[in-house]
This record gives C-alpha cells, sequence and structure tokens, in this order.
DNA sequence: GAGTTTGAAACT
DNA sequence: CAGTTTCAAACTC
C-alpha cells in the first residue's frame, strides 16, 4: 500500500502538491505523548496527558492522531513499540507506557473512583495491560465513575471517564499479550494491531478485540450500523519487526431504537461490544502508511471503535485544550452523519468514506462478555481524543465519510478498508486498467491495496470528489497546539481545482450543471469533470451521487479509457507562476474568436497558447479586442465593487446615526428626516451619485440620460435616509 | 424563459 | 486521426 507515489506526484501539478501552508505535527505528539523508545529519557510530561481527559492513546512513533465526535474526546499516541496511552478523565495525573522493548515502566497515579493501576504495560506487540494494585471497589452501581478493574494481568482497561463519570472500557483480547506465541514476535510480516473503542449514539463504549472478534461479534449487533474506520499506522521502528497499528473508529449509523443508558453494554474483554445487523456489518477503513499486505493477524489485533456523534445537534463547541488548546473539537451539528471524509491534516487530499445512510439505535451489548460489573454496564459516552485529527462533517442526507488521518511527511498514507469495498469512490479492484494510467487518476488520489484480505483495495481521490457536503459539520480536533486549527474546508480549500487557485476554486461557488441527457457521468458535466458530486445542481436523473457509486465508478473508469487525463486540471501552472498557466489541451474554437466563454482558455482568464487550434483566435497578449474586453470587464467589475461600497457605507452611516446621540430637533416627538443629513450621510450619498455618474459615463449614455439616473439614485439615496429616519422614530419614541 | 450558438466530449 | 453527433454551457432575444 502505497500512496501516490513521488513519482505521480511529481507529475500532478504544482499547485496540488503545494504543502507549505499546511503544518505537519506528526512529531509533536509523539514527543509530548509517548515514551520514546529504547533508551531514550523520559520525555516531559506533557499538560495534555493531565489536562484533557479521557485520552486513549494509540499511535506508532512518527504518528499522532486525533479523533473526536460529538462530545467525546480521547487522545491516542504511541511511540515506536506502539505504546498505548490511557488516561481516565482527570484522573491520571501522570501516565508513562512501557513496551517490552524499552521496559520503561511508570505506575500512573489513578485516583478517586478508579482502582490504582500498578503498571501500564504495552508490549512489543502492542498490549496494554493495566495492572490493577487495589481491589476494585464494589460495583454496587452507586459510583457510576468506578470501574473495576479485571484480576492482575487481565486486559481490561480504563480509559477515562465521561463527563457524566461513566467510565471509559478498553477490553483487551486474551491473546493480545501473547505475541510471541500468537503472532511471533520479531516477525518481519507486519503486525496489525487494532483498538476498537466502541459507543453508541447515545452510551458510547470503547472495547479493544481483534478483529476477528469484530467480525465475529458482528451477529450480535441488531438493528444498528457501525461504520468502522481503521487507522493503520506501521511505526517507522520496531525492534519487533514491522508492526501495523490499527485504530478503528466505529460509528453507528442507526439511531433507532437507541436503548436507554441502563442498557447500554458494557465493555466486553477481547471482544468488541456493538451492535450491528448482519446485513449491515460494520464497516471499515484502514487508514495507514504501510505498504504491507500481510493479512491481518486478528489474533493479535485491538481495536478501538470511537462513538458516533452523541449529540447531533450539539452546536459547534472547542473542548479539551486546557491552556495550550492541545484539542480543538468542533462538534457537528445536524443528524447523524452518514458523510463521512478522511481527511489528512498537512496533506491536500480528502479521503473520503462512502457509507450507506441509515438510522437505528446503536446500542452495545456485551455478546458473551465476560464482564458483569454493572458499573461498566453504564458507561456513559464518550468521545476520544487521539492524536489525530478528524474531521466528520455531518450531513443528512450525503453518504460521505470524512475521516481525517494524522499528518504525514514522507510517509505514505494509506486508506484501505477491509470491508465493504464499494463504499468508496474507487474500488481498487476496478483499477487494473487504470493503474497503467496512474498519471491518468485525479490529483491526490491514493492507491490503497487490500490491507489483509488482499484483493479489495481502494483508490481514494482527492478533495473535489467529496463536495457533495453541502453544509459539512465537522468534528475536527488537532493534537498539539502547533497543528493548524484550519478546518478540514480550510484545508480542502487548498486543492486545485481544475488550474484554479484553490482559493478561487473554493471561494466561488460551483455554478450547478443542468445536465439532462449525460446523467452527470460524462465530461459534458461539469461537476463530474471537475471530480465533485453534483450537490444543489439542476441535473435530470443525475448519477453524479453517492447513490449510484457502480455507475458513478464506471464512468469514471470508462473516462480514463478515453482519456488517461481526463481528470487532470486542464489549465496548468506554468513553471514560472501563475502567468504561465495555460490550457493542457488547447482550444480548439472557431467562431468566439476565442474572446468568449465558449473558449475554455478565455474562460479560464488566460490567454490561447501555441497548442491551440483555434480559428481566428482573439485571445492573445496585444490582441487589441482582447484589451477591450478586459477593460470593460474590469471596469464593470469595479462599477459593481463601488456601487456597493457606497450603498454600503451610506447604510452604515445612517445606521450609525441611529444609534447616536443626535441633537434634540423634534418635531411633533420625533426627528425630522434632515436631521438625519449628516456630513457623513452626505458624503456617502454623493459617492453613490458619483458612481452612478460614472456608470452612465462608462456606458456611454446621453447626458440626458446620465442626468436622469443620477436623480433616481439621489432619489434612493433621500428614500432611504427618510426611511431611516422614521424607522428612528418608531425605534425610540421616548429619546428623539 | 425559450431559442440559438458554440465548442468540448463522445462516438463512428 | 478525422468527421460526425451529442451534449451542456454560453449567449441572444
Amino acid at each position: 500500500m502505497d500512496v501516490v507515489s513521488p513519482e505521480l506526484n511529481s507529475l500532478l501539478p504544482d499547485e496540488i502538491m503545494d504543502t507549505e501552508a499546511i503544518t505537519m505535527e506528526e512529531e509533536l505528539p509523539v514527543e509530548h505523548l509517548a515514551a520514546p523508545p529504547q533508551s531514550e529519557p523520559e520525555p516531559p510530561q506533557v499538560p495534555m496527558e493531565t489536562e484533557v481527559p479521557e485520552i486513549v492513546s494509540l499511535c506508532p512513533a512518527t504518528t499522532s492522531m486525533q479523533m473526536s465526535s460529538a462530545s467525546t474526546d480521547a487522545q491516542c499516541s504511541t511511540s515506536s513499540g506502539t505504546q498505548l496511552l490511557l488516561a481516565p478523565s482527570g484522573l491520571i495525573t501522570s501516565t508513562t507506557m512501557t513496551t517490552t522493548t524499552s521496559a520503561k515502566t511508570t505506575g500512573p497515579a489513578v485516583t478517586q473512583n478508579l482502582p490504582k493501576i500498578s503498571s501500564v504495560t504495552v508490549p512489543a506487540n502492542h498490549q496494554l495491560i493495566i495492572n490493577k494494585v487495589a481491589s476494585a471497589p464494589a460495583a454496587d452501581g452507586k459510583s457510576p465513575g468506578t470501574a473495576v478493574l479485571k484480576p492482575e494481568g487481565q486486559k481490561l482497561l480504563v480509559a477515562g471517564l465521561s463527563k457524566t463519570g461513566q467510565p471509559i472500557m478498553l477490553a483487551l483480547p486474551h491473546t493480545w499479550n501473547k505475541p510471541a506465541t500468537t503472532q511471533g514476535t520479531g516477525d518481519a510480516k507486519a503486525q496489525p494491531t487494532q483498538i476498537k473503542m466502541l459507543t453508541t449514539v447515545g452510551k458510547p463504549v470503547i472495547a479493544v478485540s481483534s478483529a476477528s472478534q469484530l467480525m465475529g461479534s458482528s451477529s450480535t449487533l441488531q438493528a444498528q450500523q457501525l461504520k468502522t474506520l481503521q487507522i493503520t499506522k506501521k511505526p517507522t521502528v520496531s525492534t519487533a519487526g514491522p508492526m501495523i497499528t490499527k485504530l478503528i473508529i466505529t460509528k453507528a449509523l442507526n439511531n433507532k431504537g437507541l436503548s436507554s443508558p441502563a442498557s447500554v453494554a458494557p465493555v466486553v474483554t477481547g471482544r468488541v461490544v456493538t451492535q450491528s445487523t448482519p446485513v449491515t456489518p460494520p464497516r471499515t477503513i484502514t487508514i495507514g502508511e504501510t505498504v504491507s499486505t500481510v493479512p491481518q493477524n486478528t489474533s493479535g489485533n485491538s481495536k478501538v471503535a470511537i462513538s458516533p456523534l452523541k449529540s447531533p445537534s450539539k452546536p459547534v463547541q472547542t473542548v479539551g485544550g486546557v491552556g495550550t488548546s492541545q484539542f480543538k473539537t468542533i462538534i457537528p451539528l445536524g443528524t447523524p452523519p452518514n458523510v463521512q471524509q478522511i481527511q489528512v491534516p498537512g496533506s491536500r487530499f480528502h479521503y473520503v468514506r462512502l457509507v450507506t445512510a441509515t438510522t437505528g439505535s446503536t446500542t452495545a451489548q456485551s455478546g458473551g462478555s465476560t464482564n458483569t460489573n454493572p458499573s461498566i454496564q453504564q458507561a456513559k459516552p464518550v468521545m476520544m481524543n487521539a492524536a489525530v485529527r478528524m474531521s466528520v462533517p455531518i450531513v443528512p442526507a450525503q453518504n460521505i465519510k470524512q475521516v481525517v488521518p494524522k499528518p504525514l511527511t514522507s510517509a505514505a498514507q494509506v486508506v484501505t478498508t477491509s470491508q465493504t469495498p464499494q463504499r468508496l469512490i474507487m474500488p481498487a479492484t476496478h483499477l487494473p486498467q487504470i493503474q497503467p494510467n496512474l498519471t491518468s487518476l485525479p490529483p491526490g488520489t491514493v492507491l490503497a491495496p487490500a490491507h489483509g484480505s488482499g484483493n479489495m483495495g481502494y483508490a481514494v481521490l482527492p478533495a473535489p470528489y467529496v463536495t457533495q457536503i453541502p453544509q459539512p459539520a465537522f468534528v475536527t480536533l488537532t493534537s498539539s497546539s502547533t497543528f493548524s486549527t484550519a478546518t478540514p474546508i480550510q484545508t480542502q480549500a487548498r486543492l486545485s481545482l481544475n488550474g484554479l487557485s484553490t482559493s478561487e476554486a473554493t471561494s466561488r461557488p460551483r455554478k450547478p450543471c443542468n445536465c439532462t441527457r449525460s446523467q452527470c457521468l460524462k465530461l459534458y458535466c461539469d461537476c463530474f469533470a471537475n471530480g465533485e458530486f453534483c450537490n444543489n445542481c439542476n441535473c435530470v436523473n443525475c448519477f453524479n451521487n453517492l447513490d449510484h457509486e457502480s455507475e458513478r465508478l464506471k464512468a469514471i473508469k470508462a473516462c480514463l479509457d478515453r482519456n488517461p487525463v481526463a481528470f487532470k486540471p486542464k489549465i496548468g501552472k506554468g513553471k514560472q507562476g501563475e502567468s504561465d498557466r495555460r490550457h493542457s489541451k488547447g482550444c480548439n474554437c472557431k467562431k468566439s474568436g476565442c474572446l468568449k466563454n465558449y473558449c475554455e482558455c478565455y474562460e479560464a482568464k488566460i490567454m490561447c497558447s501555441s497548442i491551440c487550434k483555434c480559428m481566428g483566435c482573439k485571445n492573445f497578449e496585444e490582441s487589441p479586442e482582447r484589451k477591450t474586453l478586459m477593460h470593460l470587464a474590469d471596469a464593470a467589475e469595479v462599477r459593481v465593487q463601488q456601487q456597493t461600497a457606497a450603498k454600503t457605507k451610506l447604510s452604515s452611516q445612517i445606521s450609525d446615526l441611529l444609534t447616536r446621540t443626535t441633537p434634540a430637533v423634534t418635531s411633533g416627538g420625533g426627528k425630522l428626516p434632515y436631521t438625519f443629513v449628516t456630513k457623513e450621510v452626505a458624503e456617502a450619498t454623493c459617492d453613490c451619485l458619483l458612481e452612478q455618474a460614472e456608470q452612465a459615463e462608462l456606458t456611454t449614455q446621453p447626458q440626458a440620460v446620465a442626468e436622469r439616473l443620477i436623480l433616481e439614485e439621489f432619489g434612493r439615496c433621500l428614500r432611504r435616509i427618510i426611511s431611516f429616519a422614521g424607522k428612528a422614530k418608531t425605534d425610540c419614541p421616548i429619546n428623539c
């Protein structure tokens, strides 16, 4: 598995590859959160570990991930050896993870309602073992925040407490601490570690289990769907051979039938406690940078299923990040999401996961759990803040899942799924014919071979393919204060769109298409051609949406078959800057003189070049026609701007007057309109009149017409003044 | 808004 | 590759 190869990247437009404004943060969480491997000194304690509640860390050495949804936070960070950092909500004041390679262990201070943990151990196989030193408090249900740990050596983890005091549990499979026997420590094969955090809509639960257990437990899932995100990261340093850490985010899609809080199932040791319909098993996206195609060794996996949004309607807010703003969470809005994106901070690419919108409950059940602790069963939903920045736009009736993996520098970025490959826009299984033309894929496309199964990979298309998000609400987390707080939208805005600068592409709303016959699956459709979904278009029988994924994929493939560079921006960026932008193919205009928007060059505001095959071209530097057109266009634009500014100024001046204390010139208990004609208002009015005069002059209107226009404008100004005066009388009848 | 023009895309 | 058809945007009235 690899991200777009350097060779391929080199072929992409410069604006696509521009990364200068993207903050890479991957080193920071490692430094802050994870103990360095081997003999490196103990890293300094980071306030984040003690100040940010509900921390779960699970990151390879150079990775950092941050995730959140709704009001939950969890933080994840591992160093080489994939340390797992667990910090109960405000309970662990100092936590240092220990790996078998470094044998570095510090006893975390667990206070309050949690049993004391003597050690937190993360062997080389990424297992994390919390050993209690004190007997667990009685699970009498009176202490919802109390979590009873299993006997020493048992791998039930307390990840934190929810805001209501309910424990967040991580349950590790029994096999987790047996890497040597079950997975062969030191084996060169990648060894995926999966931590699953599971929540329901209202009552998320966190569990850790192997992949196989996840699948096996799916039968216990009822009346709900789970969307699972796996983030796979291959540690750069590992003494026990390549390992893969998978972070699986399971999102409940079905909100119906949400069980009562008391019925929320507890974490099951070694088992994912989820519910799902057999028809719609949890779906997984694996994000990582490993190229390993070694099938997942499920026996050693741990998974973290992250809950869906707890409160879809919860307003945007920022959580965590005390003091240093280590975490920033934008709580999603709207209905439970069925649009998910995977966004890589530091990358210009948006990776998408398409999921089927469903509704239903996400109640977790024990499903054979060995844990009968009622205190755990009453676990309240919590969120995670991991050292991963993740954004989940919540858009009703949309089907994109956006996730933001950690930023990477040179490391490959991979998005794969182990299930439901059709959920991605372009399954790699359809790519054999495309792969020879890798350069033809949309910029930012990531090819992800199957991870585990080996026969299902995906091509993740760049952000332009993910624009079926009318008003996304994001869950955004940043893992460090240095991480850019730019929203996913801002990141997306960096993407080049057909030669336009990213700011252009995003600031200017795309025109809705009006396709009637092409089903928006041919390049006639601008949306499709730009790699976007149709959104708020006027098209008829549109297939350029997530409801017609298969057709769309076929159409994409067909286009690429016809033209390998069909989805590459037509307007390429020249070597010396924007002035060298030119059409990649050139135009073929015959009648328009290349001075109308029929001409793609003119439309892109670039001049025709030698590669154009146009006839009677007037779109060249010295062309008087072109200069005239450009002058007129500029003048028109300036006029509009001036007029708008003048009117705005006039309005603001009048409004300002209303708020001021004005001379008590009254008549019949109210101000006379002329009392509002102050110097400022007069100036603004003159601006409007002058603007009108200029406009008349530019349009070469006869003097009589110009005078009439000016007088009309003056009349409008007077009416506004009078109107505001009347409003003032109405608004403040006492003082005025 | 309807009709026309235009040129890219698709097709042969 | 060239010619033709299809298509949707741009443009005109």
